[in-house]
DNA sequence: TTCATTTCTTGATGTACATCAATGCACAGG
DNA sequence: CCTGTGCATTGATGTACATCAAGAAATGAA
């Protein structure tokens, strides 16, 4: 467990690493993405101030997302054993629950649905990233978020 | 935490319920899954013997997730406190590693590499409950799920 | 500032899947 | 045995989103 300060657009982690860490953020901002067969790229996560990221693939296996820095940021390198995880149980019970959420999202909303949660639940991050990668955390493609976002707006 | 027997058809957990508990399943299948504002029904989670099964929501918010009993089973039920999370890091360490997964599925794949996934990952789930189950585990309708079974027969 | 690069938007078209409707099929109850 | 009820399949059509292409606007570097 060490504190470390990393600089806008240093890679935290590959795709096929192993032995990969946890990393919690005090200030800043990280994302995790994984790149599909057809090359495109997919936002698994954000991590603003106090969130935890990591690839939650076993430490023996290689893991399956990339984890770089959006932000200028100073996180927490975690270990990623037993030890450790029974100290934060709690955050790994918010974890689930956000996951819960996105899976529930992804299965049951379309697109506008999904991005309405997306603002409501990080309002923050909007003004932080540019929205071709909510797009991509959203799952869609830039040009339909722009759809959707003129939708909502004429919609008012 | 106490063993339970219940039976085919049974209901654990109705959404909105509050204070629900963790199950573990000793013998037999548990699904849960949620029911979209179309009143479309989407199954979040099939649990065999071993698996655990819970809706993750906070236990002072109304649940989102249904969670009945499609064998008869036995299942231990665990409060959902942090005393009993902190017991079971590992488990909760595994649980966030198949949503991963899942995410991960949802967001990068086509609905027949979903079906071969699903498949590889579960082959006994599949002669358990009906295709349309599998459907909706996998986001899909009855009617494409058989398209997709389909394509693979033809291909070989 | 100027120029280059990236981002956002808009339109035209394509596609994976949903929806709807009909048919066949298995099996459980009378 | 028939007969209903749920499940799987198939075809026709619809739709939400992707893809591709172009242009406009914002951003950043020199």
């Amino acid at each position: 467990m060490k504190k470390i300060a990393v600089k806008k657009g240093q890679v935290l982690q590959k795709k096929g690493d192993l032995n990969t860490k946890i990393f919690q953020v005090e200030s800043g901002l990280l994302r995790s993405y994984l790149i599909d067969k057809k090359g495109k790229e997919h936002i698994y996560q954000f991590a603003p101030e106090k969130h935890i990221i990591a690839d939650t693939t076993p430490n023996d296996e290689p893991c399956v997302l990339f984890i770089d820095c959006l932000e200028d940021s100073l996180i927490i390198q975690i270990e990623k054993d037993f030890n450790s995880l029974s100290k934060t149980p709690l955050k790994l019970a918010k974890r689930l629950r956000v996951l819960q959420k996105r899976i529930v999202m992804l299965m049951s909303s379309a697109a506008i649905e999904r991005y309405e949660h997306f603002i409501a639940t990080y309002p923050s991050i909007i003004q932080r990233v540019p929205q071709r990668m909510i797009a991509s955390y959203l799952g869609i493609t830039p040009e339909a978020l722009s759809r959707v976002r003129k939708e909502i707006f004429l919609r008012k």
